[in-house]
DNA sequence: CAATGTGTGAGACTAAAGTCGCAGACACCT
DNA sequence: AGGTGTCTGCGACTTTAGTCTCACACATTG
C-alpha cells in the first residue's frame, strides 16, 4: 500500500511519513464479492474499514429477519470506528451491495494510532459529530414521520440534477431495498409511491422514478 | 469555580493546572428551574453543559407537538458536545424535568482545549462510542419493537434493587413521560402496562409500578 | 421460444397504534 | 375542607401500517 493512499483516508490527511508508516503497517486489503457478509453484529470487532470502491451496506436484523438500514457506505465513507474507542464488538452488520474493495485498519493499530496523533482524534471527533447529527435526525424521523413522509424525505436525499434541469435519483434502486432503509415493508413503498404521484411530486418512466417537482416533495414532509 | 470541582467533571479529570485554568475561564454557572428551556433546538450553539444536579431532558419536537425524549441527563452527564466540533446549531431541545445546576463551557474555549490536551480528545471519543452505540440501538427500538416490548425495555433500564431482593423504579415518571421517551401515546403505556401485568411482570401499589418478574419482563422483549 | 426468477401492482384482510371523550382518583394549595 | 389541576383508566373509534396472496411485466437464460 503506498502512501498516496493513505493520504486518501479522510482522517489521515495531514500527517508526517511516520505516521503514515504506522498506519500502512496496520492495514490490510479486502476485495468483497456483491452479496458477502464483512462482518455481523455483536462479534469481536477486529477493525475500522475505508471504502474505496463499491457499496456496503451496515444494517440491523430483527429477530424475525426484517432490516433496518442505517446507511450505505459509499467510496470514501468509514464504518466501524466505534469499537475502537470501546473496544465492544460490532455494532451492526456489514454486507456489500455492490462489488467492494475496502481497507481495514486494525483496533489495537488504529487505538495506538489516535493517542500518538491529536490530529487524528480530532478528524475522529468531527466525524463522530456528523454521525451523531444524523442519528439523531433518524431517531425523529422514525417516531414522527409517516411512511410516505419518510418516501419523500428519502427521495429528495438521492436527487441530483440531470444537467437539463430536471431531477433523477442517483441510483435506481428496488422498492424492497428503499423499504428497509425507510423501516418499513416492501408495499409500503408502492403506495407511497402512489400517494406521491397523485400530489405532482412524481413520476414514472420506464426507468424508474422521476422527480417531478422538489416543492412537492417538500410539502409532503 | 474551584479547581476540584472542574476535576469533578468525566473530561477532565487527569489534567495539569494550566489547561485547569484554561477550563475556568470558560465555565458559567446556571441554575434552571424545574420546567424551564435550557436552550431550543436549531439556534446557534453557545456552550456545551454538564449536569452537577437535577434532571434535564433532551429531546425532539414534531411539528404538530409530540415529543420524542433522546435522554435525561443527570448529575455527571454532559449534552451538546456535538456543535462544539461540527460548529452547527443545537441538535435537540433542552429542559429541566426536576430544578437543575449545571456548568456551562462556551464552545470556543471548549474547542481550544480539546484541540491543546489530546487526552480531553480521547475522552470525548469514549464518550461520543457510547452515544452512538446508544442512539443505533434507539433507531434499532424504533424499527422493530412494539410499544409494549419498549415499555418493557424501559423498565428494566429503570430496574433496581430495593435492597429486600425486590425490584423497584429508580424513578416514577407520569405515563406522559414514559410515553415520550418511549415515542408513543400516553394511553398506550397504560395498554402496555395492562398487558405486562397479565403477563406477571408488574403489580401497582399505592406508588405506582413494580416489578415482580425481571424474567418475565425479559420474555416480553 | 419456453422456462425461470425478480420486481412490481393491487386488493383484501389483520394487527397495531393513535385519537377522542369523559369520569374518577389523587395530590396540592389556599 | 373545598376547589383546582394533574394524572390515570377505560372504552369506542379511526387511521396507519403490516401481511398475505395472486397476477403480471420484464429480463435473462438455456
Amino acid at each position: 500500500m503506498l502512501p498516496e493512499q493513505v493520504k486518501a483516508i479522510p482522517y489521515f490527511q495531514d500527517l508526517d511519513a511516520r505516521a503514515l508508516d504506522g498506519i500502512r503497517a496496520n492495514v490490510f486489503e479486502v476485495q468483497l464479492p456483491k452479496g458477502h457478509m464483512l462482518f455481523t453484529e455483536g462479534e469481536p470487532a477486529e477493525a475500522m474499514y475505508v471504502v474505496r470502491s463499491g457499496k456496503v451496506k451496515i444494517f440491523k436484523l430483527s429477530p424475525d429477519g426484517r432490516e433496518q438500514v442505517l446507511r450505505i457506505a459509499e467510496a470514501g465513507d468509514c464504518f466501524n470506528e466505534v469499537p475502537i474507542f470501546d473496544g465492544g464488538p460490532n455494532p451492526a452488520n456489514a454486507q456489500a451491495v455492490e462489488p467492494a474493495a475496502l481497507w481495514g485498519i486494525r483496533r489495537e493499530g488504529m487505538r495506538r494510532l489516535v493517542e500518538e496523533y491529536p490530529a487524528i482524534a480530532i478528524g475522529f471527533l468531527k466525524a463522530f459529530a456528523g454521525k451523531l447529527r444524523y442519528f439523531t435526525r433518524k431517531v425523529e424521523d422514525l417516531s414522527f414521520r409517516s411512511v410516505t413522509s419518510r418516501v419523500a424525505k428519502h427521495l429528495l436525499e438521492m436527487a441530483e440534477d440531470d444537467g437539463k434541469g430536471g431531477l433523477r435519483l442517483k441510483q435506481q434502486s428496488t422498492q424492497q431495498e428503499m423499504a428497509s432503509v425507510v423501516g418499513t415493508a416492501r408495499e409500503m413503498i408502492g403506495r407511497a409511491f402512489k400517494a406521491l404521484e397523485k400530489e405532482g411530486a412524481i413520476t414514472f418512466d420506464r426507468h424508474g422514478v422521476v422527480i417531478v417537482s422538489r416543492a412537492a416533495l417538500i410539502r409532503m414532509l
